[in-house]
DNA sequence: TTATATTTTTAAGCATACTTAAATTAATTT
DNA sequence: AAATTAATTTAAGTATGCTTAAAAATATAA
């Protein structure tokens, strides 16, 4: 394994395989913007490698080692975020690219001098648990989709997720950032869009960016 | 450019070019360790794309745009070996093989977050120059090779060639760092190899190896 | 200056990771 | 259950950056 693109493969089924743990082709094909065929092709050296079980037309799944080179891909991945972030300053909106980068070119000694250097952070900028060097996940806070909401909870937010490009950016501005408080003004029933209270002004938002910001109730 | 391998003829071409600024393929297949006809291959790339100027059995040398590029490639690699060095504690005998790496995952921006929070060094772990971000390199020390020197002569160490594997690690075995003062006791004949005192104590290193420490005379 | 050795280039071929198009299998709809 | 649609696999082909072997040019030595 020095291979960039079976890394990418790897995290992309451990981050989009459904609760059974297994994932389709067609999704590893769209999350990593490339044909179907070539998904195909890959699946068979992974398989051959003894990353992932695929036998064709059935459910694909990774192995236990395809579990655990994949977990050490999302731990590199989230250890530079939150180096980037925290050390360096770099907008939460912007360290995905950049340690997306990074994940590849980094031994795991590198990665563990980071962890260290940082104190041994349990969570990245965007609210996602790291793994620690055993591959042991740290307890996730209970979260809920902000899209399950009904008007006047008062929430908190807890995780955003990262992975819709331009999305971070965006609800930045409004001045969504973790641990702000916000509350529910009204929920439109029409395409779910609501309305909600950050930092003392109202602001709607979508119901697929709501969806992706998930927070612990306060009150409501 | 994406391409790690064209940054890598870029910077070895940079890196072993003569005084006149010329290069033989010769010269960067072996530093490259790849075939000679390899080497051609990419020559006619890198012209075509402006970086070179080449024309069969003549003489390489660099474009103006190939000269910043490679410039930018070692402001890269001596940024990360001082922040790995400096910031995370890796030893300077194992900074080279890491920040190679690195060195072409990295965008200008984060580079640039490193530079300031090092607080803009000016060299690297090994005494090698950083250029700064217009790519102007700070003044060299005037540093001869410790195989000039004779008996008696008193020095102060500069500057190591980082290039030859394993001898970083050697000579750091006998105590050999930067800023370190050296003792010249005697010099052999037959082969040129030199007896030093270091730490207060004696030992006998090669022509070769001395010819890769830089140095500054203290008297003598 | 000629002979020999070395360097450089050309030619042909290989592996990787893609692509598009066609064929096959599976899933959904009627 | 048959027909239609969608997903998946196969087949053929591409670009990149290498390789080895042979040919051509240059450099060195006698």
């Amino acid at each position: 394994m020095k291979n960039i693109s079976k890394e990418d493969y790897l995290s992309a089924i451990y981050k989009f395989r459904d609760e059974s743990g297994e994932i389709k082709p067609n999704l590893i094909a769209e999350s990593l913007e490339i044909s179907n065929a070539a998904v195909t092709d890959m699946l068979r050296k992974l398989s051959k490698d003894g990353f992932v079980l695929y036998k064709k037309y059935k459910g694909i799944r990774l192995t236990a080692d395809g579990e655990n080179y994949a977990k050490n891909m999302i731990r590199r991945h989230r250890i530079w975020e939150t180096f980037l972030n925290q050390v360096l300053g770099m907008p939460w909106d912007k360290v995905h690219d950049e340690a997306e980068k990074l994940e590849h070119s980094s031994s795991d000694e590198l990665i563990n001098r980071i962890e260290e250097f940082l104190d041994y952070p349990e969570s990245d900028p965007h609210g996602y648990p790291i793994p620690d060097r055993k591959g042991k996940m740290p307890k996730h806070k209970n979260a809920i989709a902000m899209s399950e909401l009904n008007i006047n909870d008062k929430v908190e937010v807890i995780r955003v997720n990262d992975t819709h490009k331009g999305m971070l950016g965006y609800i930045s501005k409004i001045g969504i950032e973790l641990g702000k408080e916000i509350a529910i003004k009204d929920v439109l029933k029409f395409d779910g869009s609501m309305l909600i209270k950050v930092n003392k002004k109202e602001v709607n938002i979508s119901k697929a960016i709501a969806s992706n910001i998930f927070v612990e109730k306060i009150s409501g």
